[in-house]
DNA sequence: TTGTAGGCGTTATCAA
DNA sequence: TTGATAACGCCTACAA
């Protein structure tokens, strides 16, 4: 009853006596032919078990294919643990279910860098974070199709942004107005580094744009205004928003003297390990240590204490991105996601 | 200097003075042109700007195209939500990026059903859950291509399991041994609704093959084996492993007289769920109440109080399905992964 | 070692 | 309203 091999839209005309380009119409131009006629043609495919053209050929016909590609900056499964990029991705998958567009993971740094031509099959792009000399980013651009960026900024693409400064100025703000002299921040991607670690004196007037950047500066811009101090040595580097490296992190920074009062935290993965080496240490937050988080995962209102943070609204910048991508108009607009800042009881 | 068409095989050819075979050969097959040829075409491919074949076009004529489909049960979004999904995919993930292979998230329920062909595409699929009746599914199965199902089994094709109901019945031991008599049970996806509500009678003796069912066969033996007795009215369904959606169910089953000293829940969201309702109602966990998970996904471990669950290991899983497709032999091989009780300070 | 040519499954143009 | 036909970009016998 069921071949070997899926059926071809040639051979289902031929079965039905009627030409391909017949066949064709029937699934993609409805006004081509009579609707008797298409009725008919449905009905005898779904019977045959033919589904409808081959994605590949009419991809390679068309030139389009109905899947979006997103790329990412690390490996998939590390986006796979990140709170953030979920919360991202699901705002995406949302607006392109909606709209029956298929989604693609891609990854810049994927542990094979060998090519494999997969960039030219989405429709278009969102981009996630800066991609520097990424090669599969230099490819996509290549393509001249849609893009658009999150993140970070580009000239040429609209793009989805928050404003980094004023989000991370806001909330340093919140915590330097409780009786907190002493601090540490815990960042990340800081500098060029695979290792938790703290930073240089030299390494903190680095000059860059990443989202990073912006937020250490707002930081230090904050702390200046509250007439206090912080030395580059109590500044960490955590590569990855990974738990246990910021526990590692937290862990350095909780041990060292003279004792924190006021932890700055560059995401809510970071607080929440601050909390638990806290916890571990007996230091009670907010009473002896104050911690401040950023993005707001959901996690963040769940844990003991509960996070104050701020939240980016990461599924609405998904949602924001995908829409701005499959919108007919592609202007280059640049989208500014307002933040929020959401106190709860960990300062 | 770029032009606005990707560059084709055949330009490229036409520019360098060589056949199209010869610069498809020089991507795609060393050994059929001098290694001299060879590295001259590549590094002129990088000067002019073309990154070898297109997608569509090889996919076409080899019938290959390096992607691996993820067929889910629910929509992508949630699926991006769900804390044990994103641990399983991570794990496909990694096994796929080690080999090169793209991953395509599938969503059969998506709200459009319209056909987009897009099951042409993978080489090979990993299907996640149960997919009654999921017409995507069906058209999955015609494509021929190689299938790994995991947690269900299927005659055809290979699968990655755990044993739900030893994993199940070890746990609501694990409580029984406490002293607890009053019992309630949180189920997931128990009944065909999507309302949060307590199950029947009659709907407790439902026979079904699902892994819900297997898991509330096991509690209800285990609890029988303790002398004890559970009543539907003390079991609740809750249709999406969501937090909103547990939490609802956590505050009926804690409102609800008499109390409950025992709640097993089919999942940890669902546990944490019923630690955040305990703390707002003042019940003390694990004193006056005990409290199992299931699944042991990340937040379980810093959850307060850390959560008794079981690992069944989601990761792994991904990873032992990714590996069994990618696998040339295609062997039916059923796969079980070993869970692990995980005792920590809930129970 | 390199080139020629046919076809993978569609869709769009054009003619009937 | 329907059908023939030429691309779409590539791969691979096979011929040179």
């Amino acid at each position: 009853m069921q071949s070997n091999k899926p059926l071809t839209l040639k051979k289902v005309a031929s079965i039905l006596n009627v030409s391909t380009a017949t066949i064709s119409n029937a699934f993609n131009r409805p006004d081509q032919l009579s609707a008797r006629l298409r009725e008919r043609i449905l009905s005898e495919c779904e019977r045959l078990g033919y589904h409808g053209p081959n994605l590949a050929a009419r991809s390679l016909r068309k030139g389009e294919s109905g899947v979006i590609g997103v790329l990412l900056t690390d490996s998939l499964a590390y986006h796979f643990t990140d709170a953030v990029a979920n919360q991202f991705l699901q705002g995406i998958s949302e607006v392109l279910e909606k709209n029956n567009k298929q989604l693609l993971m891609l990854s810049g740094c994927s542990s094979g860098q060998i090519a494999t031509g997969i960039e030219a099959l989405p429709d278009g792009f969102i981009i996630y974070g800066t991609q520097d000399h990424n090669p599969l980013f230099e490819r996509i651009i290549r393509q001249n199709k849609p893009i658009v960026t999150v993140d970070f900024d580009s000239p040429d693409y609209p793009s989805v942004n928050i404003d980094n400064h004023a989000a991370a100025f806001e909330i340093a703000n919140h915590l330097l107005a409780q009786s907190v002299d002493t601090l540490a921040i815990l960042g990340l991607r800081l500098i060029h580094s695979d290792r938790v670690c703290r930073i240089t004196q030299d390494e903190l007037y680095d000059q860059s744009e990443s989202v990073s950047r912006r937020r250490l500066d707002a930081y230090i811009e904050a702390i200046k205004n509250n007439n206090l101090d912080i030395d580059a040595e109590r500044i960490w580097h955590i590569p990855l928003n990974l738990y246990e490296q910021a526990k590692q992190a937290a862990k350095e920074a909780l041990t060292s003297l003279p004792r924190v009062n006021g932890i700055i935290c560059m995401s809510d993965t970071i607080a929440l390990a601050v909390l638990s080496v806290a916890q571990e240490l007996n230091i009670s937050v907010p009473q002896d240590l104050k911690v401040i988080g950023f993005d707001d995962i959901p996690e963040a209102k769940r844990a003991t204490p509960p996070l104050t943070t701020v939240c980016q609204g990461s599924k609405l910048k998904g949602q924001l991105a995908a829409e701005a991508l499959l919108d007919k108009h592609q202007n280059t607009t640049k989208l500014m996601v307002p933040t929020e800042l959401v106190i709860r009881k960990s300062c």
